[in-house]
DNA sequence: TATTGTTATACTCTATAACTATA
DNA sequence: TATAGTTATAGAGTATAACAATA
């Protein structure tokens, strides 16, 4: 039996960390912020060499996969202001890693491509990122919750960036 | 059935959103991202008023029900840096929402307790962030699986906060 | 000497507003 | 007129180092 069916079926129990995290509905925020910079950590050290840190990595894996749309909706959909992706994408081209294509069908927009060098790094740096998520998904016990709890995640994030597309705008 | 059994026991159905997420294993660092943003701007909006924001609510709501240990010692649970927490502790003092005491048995150290006045803006604090959880967690279909993930995110908050208690350096 | 809390400085991000070119 | 991309500027946030008081 997994955790989460486990869980969160019997009562809170009120454990140590409970003493300060901060909502009585639940620690949802504490949680969500303590996961999320254990994740941004690791995943600052696993890209530290890469341009742009864990979102050059991510408009460089965009890139490899053949990323659908323009460089502005690459941005929107990582939640990368359009300003910054400016940025992003000339240090990733001046590392050789990528290249910026007009697309023939509108010449305002580019599109992202990735050069042989740039999908040649990624395949260290998929190794790189698959250790660093088993590092913090060691938290949960069983290979049953890592996946619930992908899989929940991902539910979520897919219905948010469906509803509100351009959340990206707002980092506390 | 809920989604988090429904889910993980078949393949991954490669749709529309797995186009540009990022990583090859899973899409956890676009999924993570994207929840967090879009929590972080629901608990703005709702603490768009309180000195700190949900950072000042955090430590409210931890001075409130009596937090144990140091200013220091809340700050590093809450992953904030000792030199903000000065600034966010003048506001929220300077707002009649805290008050510093000194430690009888530290003279060094401060403990953080709410006023009446704080205790009483956390009732209505309290009602605004429910309802903004519920507004992210409403990307969750079924209660079955916004209790589990609750649950499980939880899990792997506590595991890493004891882990690393002091990774709350580290935002990118 | 080490630690809590504070203050001051420098720096890194980010948001905003222009501007060019295409549509 | 509206949009994609770029550039420049100003502001918010953060890290770093120093300091005072206490252990």
């Amino acid at each position: 039996m997994s955790a989460a069916t486990r869980d969160h079926a019997g009562p809170r129990r009120p454990g140590r960390d409970d003493a300060c995290g901060g909502a009585l509905s639940s620690d949802l925020g504490w949680a969500l912020g303590v996961v999320f910079r254990s994740y941004a950590k690791a995943a600052n050290a696993a890209f530290a060499e890469l341009p742009g840190g864990p979102r050059g990595y991510q408009v460089l894996a965009a890139a490899a996969r053949g990323a659908p749309g323009s460089q502005l909706e690459v941005a929107r959909h990582l939640g990368i202001d359009r300003t910054v992706m400016t940025y992003l994408l000339d240090d990733l081209e001046s590392a050789g890693l990528i290249e910026r294509r007009p697309d023939p069908a509108d010449r305002r927009a580019r599109r992202i491509v990735a050069t042989a060098q740039g999908r040649e790094s990624l395949d260290g740096l998929d190794r790189r990122l698959r250790d660093a998520e088993r590092h913090v998904l060691n938290g949960l016990g069983t290979e049953a919750d890592r996946s619930a709890f992908r899989d929940l995640l991902r539910q979520l994030a897919t219905h948010v960036s469906a509803v509100d597309p351009g959340s990206g705008v707002c980092d506390a």
